[in-house]
DNA sequence: AATTAAAAGACAATCGGTTGCGTAACAAAG
DNA sequence: CTTTGTTACGCAACCGATTGTCTTTTAATT
């Protein structure tokens, strides 16, 4: 039996084979100033001689904070939620941070236990996007209380002063809807989701504030309301409408999964999509383009708006900011015109 | 200022309040024997009541793994892996454990980098799906060494003694092969991907000895080799095949991606599907039920196979397994036949 | 009644960094 | 030569839970 247990190298280790104190090493690793230069360098040569790693665990209890950010979000399994956490874990990982994720099902008790254990694992920021349920956002302000950074993103709620990164859903939607006019529309319908989120309420007002402008008056029959924008909803909704007296000649959808199955079910009925019917969607998912005809919409900068998310985390832990300070950032989005629209040349 | 700081409420502070010794009600809390039984009870109120949540930082620490679960994957933003996601964070929190995720974009260095990054944070247990690059898996090493079980999901090596959890790829590509034989396919094509990944390798020879016991010769200009099955790869050997003297009249994809984008391409050139050209993918994203004529293809049980990866975890350290023990898991897979190869009634 | 065994807890070390405070050594200033 | 300042580093407590070992009390056995 050797001498060397395959045993992991602490600093201690590194004290001992260089006559330094525990207390030197951990300041020389981090450059800290009061250590000399050249102790510095020798310790940080032999750190990476012997495989120094350093265990954040032990920092982490130390400091009561680990290094890593919590990611609270309703379901992982949706194109634009999908890329949100790609681009928080691309940034995050570059800066030497972990990312735990979360799902609520978007269910609101879900994600008040989520946010509990992302708390209690001492997570160092937290980015958030609501479930379709909530509408209490107190299980947010244990973080706030610690000084923990929470970023709110796309389902952001309107009563907590933190941090958030949106698009201007309502500018988006008043874009979307005015491209259908422009498109000669005359009866334009709009599936909105649930209305206590202000994501699918600002598109809503985008809707009929592009309407009024162009002088259409808004018919509350053409102003669906659902709860999950999915494709059964989508479907039924289309069904009815398009069985009106006076159904509509286009559909601004919140999202494109609404938009896709209104695609296809006016299609079964055998209506010209977009000479008799114009569809638009919410978020250029990939479904959007593949169907047909290609669904326009309007798209999101997902990838962005998680590497923003973590920029800010890290940015209030460098920055000692001020606790309660906020900021809030509104990214651009764009129409993106396809078939399931384009009336004109 | 009052006495009580919003200060976290420790197992010394129960300590003191009872007058047991912290070792006390540390034991008490996990209802270990040795403790009287009104001794716990009283313990576990008193906990409730002051509103005690453990340290998980420390308890890591002193145990040196964490309650994380680590993941390792290529990209979130892709439906497969984000289902497969999904079914671990489930899992996994329902037992009171947090996910932990980390892409590698395909590429082989970043993989190396995160599971040492991983390593460092103390998971107990990590879920991997190979890189596209990944022909190495000396990476995860580290691991069985530390008797930390890996499992190994949908993209596993050939080579390292580790849990796995898989398809049958070889029966399923037999399967869609066999499928479009039945529907009267004489001269099929494979889309098939990077070779040293055996979920391709695998699918490719189920085409291969799908045709042979058909009768039908393999044809090597009908095997088309692609890198990542992407849209645009798709695009291409679709356009070649079809420019053939003698051009398929079937394609079995090894993804979704291409194989939609098969139909795509092959729409443009005027070609019926399925009756000039059936086609059939694999892995049943969205997508195939929207594209038109709908994408027969081969479906995964992706949520599945997250759960069973976690409960591998789980067992792992419950068991207290032997070292280098390890189980393969391999999942059913359906062939969906939808329009893009429907010949028959 | 004496001996042994079992039950219930307490003590203290430990996990690996971190950090406030203290001090030795040496240089510059008076 | 003494005083004041710096520079460079060590000491030891600390973060909060875990666990091997030891002690005390109580119950069972002969």
């Amino acid at each position: 039996m050797s001498k060397k247990k395959n045993k992991v190298v602490t600093i201690y280790d590194i004290a001992n084979q260089l006559n330094y104190s525990p207390s030197t090493i951990s300041r020389a690793l981090k450059n800290h100033k009061s250590i000399g230069k050249d102790t510095t360098k020798q310790i940080q040569e032999t750190a990476k001689k012997l495989g120094y790693r350093p265990n954040s665990l032990a920092a982490s209890l130390r400091n009561n904070r680990s290094n890593n950010i919590g990611i609270l979000i309703a379901r992982i399994n949706r194109p634009f939620i999908a890329s949100l956490i790609s681009g928080i874990e691309n940034s995050a990982r570059a800066a030497g941070y972990n990312v735990l994720i979360s799902q609520s099902d978007d269910n609101y008790q879900n994600e008040v236990a989520n946010a509990k254990a992302l708390y209690d694992s001492r997570v160092c920021g937290i980015v958030a996007s609501l479930s379709m349920e909530t509408k209490n956002v107190d299980h947010f302000k244990q973080f706030l209380e610690q000084d923990i950074p929470v970023v709110f993103v796309d389902r952001v709620p309107s009563d907590l002063n933190s941090y958030r990164v949106i698009i201007d859903n309502y500018s988006a939607a008043y874009k979307a809807t005015e491209h259908l006019i422009q498109q000669g529309c005359k009866r334009i319908a709009h599936f909105a989701g649930a209305q206590h989120l202000n994501v699918y309420k600002l598109r809503k007002n985008g809707y009929i504030d592009a309407l009024k402008a162009h002088d259409i008056t808004p018919d509350k029959d053409l102003l669906v309301y659902m709860n999950t924008l999915s494709f059964e909803e989508g479907k039924e909704a289309t069904s009815k409408l398009l069985n009106m007296k006076n159904p509509p000649d286009g559909i601004f959808s919140s999202n494109d999964t609404a938009a896709v199955s209104a695609i296809i079910q006016a299609k079964e009925k055998g209506i010209k999509i977009p000479e008799e019917l114009a569809v638009i969607g919410f978020n250029d998912d990939p479904l959007a383009s593949i169907v047909e005809p290609a669904l326009s919409t309007v798209s999101h900068p997902a990838m962005k708006m998680g590497e923003l998310s973590t920029k800010r985390i890290l940015e209030h832990s460098d920055k000692k900011m001020e606790k309660g300070v906020s900021e809030i950032t509104i990214l651009d989005t764009e129409v993106i015109v396809r078939a399931s629209s384009k009336r004109l040349k």
